[in-house]
DNA sequence: CGGTTTATTGATTCCCGTCAAGCAAGGTGG
DNA sequence: CCACCTTGCTTGACGGGAATCAATAAACCG
């Protein structure tokens, strides 16, 4: 077997993670909720926000954390999962600029049900729950948007749900790698690489398995040649046989 | 062991599973996100809904429908369901007086992505998507509320997905057990009863497992004396047994 | 260049899904 | 009110997919 090749993700960060105030105006006018409004109501939206930036591995915030804000990808890769009591993860999601995190529940949880974990080198904006609310009520367009957003991510965990508890290992893993592909895929020479760490763990976290069975699992992918594949990084070289493995 | 009893079941439901005006009025007024609004408010909003009854087994809508409606359940008991291409069903969620479903996507989905089904007989209420939206337009307290119960949703599908991919099936059934319990409990002799229709069967889809393993597991615990059950009803005599199996 | 983390692969075990037979409950109609 | 039929529940036997345990190897890091 050939070795594998030096990670090939070049996810783009500026240093130190920040980022300028127009890449945030940029995002917030093109990749959020905000999208529909004018340029002069962008800047004191702007202004409500502040922003952090993150090593991977540091916490935005954790399980059980008082619930006071809102939060949105501005730069990198932030992963929401929750922990059993035995320290297993299950991991919720993968989300990468334009996406918000956190709850907005307005009257409701007191405290965050998953955590939130930058995986990469990530700038995060944060808007106080109080001054979110704010902007709902003037903006009703925003809200709307909100609720379109929300509701697409429950069908995504309805779905998310169907899947483990209907398929095996293996196409739970297909649809998974398909789904990163739509998310973060970036074209390559050959195929698609996902633009994000990910590793075997990762994976078994995302569909319900161990590392060792996605190991083998995607051993098995790549030795047909379906996709290309190294320590925290995967390169899908043929999505057709995988939407057929994922039916 | 001693025969099973006749169904303890009583669910509340009046002929011809139609609903009185004054009915629906405190219906929406009392267990909806319209909680908020003025009597006279009331009225007017109750105009915009129809009603239906419907059988057990009846269809409301079915995957693959165009979205066209919001329901609101006013008695009974519905189903919500996603079948596989194997014809397996996943049941996403049982609902009662008061809760919402169907599709709220203002702009989205195009389509009904799972199946409602009227599992008692059943009063549903249905108002157009697009009036609706109007009156999220008007009252954005509503429209928080609606996000609100969104967010709710949103945690329990994840708290699922959880679940099942991190328990094994005994403890599944124990969490479930509970939720449900939770949700329709009734007090009895000893123990809670489920005021719902709830077969082997049922269980299994909602713990991505099969009948033949609920049925074990539940005449374990039956064995055990923590729950007493029939055909298609189950009743918790020891919830804080069941609770510590659920950790 | 050691030390650490991640991935691979094999051996073994076991939970649970599948298949199948028999039984109990409830509904129907004579 | 009791045969009869349908549907749901139980239980056993069996097999397989995947978890677990374990040892090695490759990639990355300072």
């Amino acid at each position: 077997m050939k070795p594998r090749r030096k990670t090939p993700l070049e996810i783009k960060t500026t240093e130190p993670h920040m980022c300028s105030v127009d890449l945030r105006q940029r995002l917030l006018g093109q990749q959020t909720f905000f999208a529909q409004l004018s340029p002069e109501e962008l800047i004191l939206i702007n202004q409500n926000f502040s922003e952090t930036g993150y090593e991977p591995e540091d916490f935005i915030y954790q399980a059980g954390d008082t619930v006071s804000s809102l939060f949105i990808v501005a730069e990198g890769r932030v992963k929401l999962f929750q922990t059993s009591a035995a320290g297993k993860n299950v991991l919720l999601d993968l989300l990468g600029p334009g996406e918000f995190f956190g709850s907005l529940a307005v009257l409701g949880t007191p405290a965050y049900l998953d955590t939130a974990q930058a995986q990469s080198h990530s700038c995060v904006l944060k808007i106080s729950s109080e001054n979110f609310r704010k902007i709902l009520d003037v903006y009703p367009g925003v809200t709307l948007k909100v609720l379109d957003a929300m509701s697409q991510r429950l069908n995504a965990a309805n779905d998310r749900f169907f899947l483990i508890s209907s398929a095996p290992v293996e196409k739970r893993v297909a649809v998974t790698l398909l789904k990163l592909a739509d998310k973060f895929g970036r074209k390559r020479k050959p195929g698609l690489l996902i633009e994000t760490p990910l590793s075997r763990e990762n994976l078994a976290e995302m569909t319900g398995s161990t590392p060792e069975t996605v190991s083998r699992v995607i051993s098995q992918f790549q030795r047909e040649g379906w996709i290309d594949t190294g320590r925290q990084w995967i390169a899908i070289q043929d999505v057709s046989v995988l939407q057929r493995l994922a039916e």
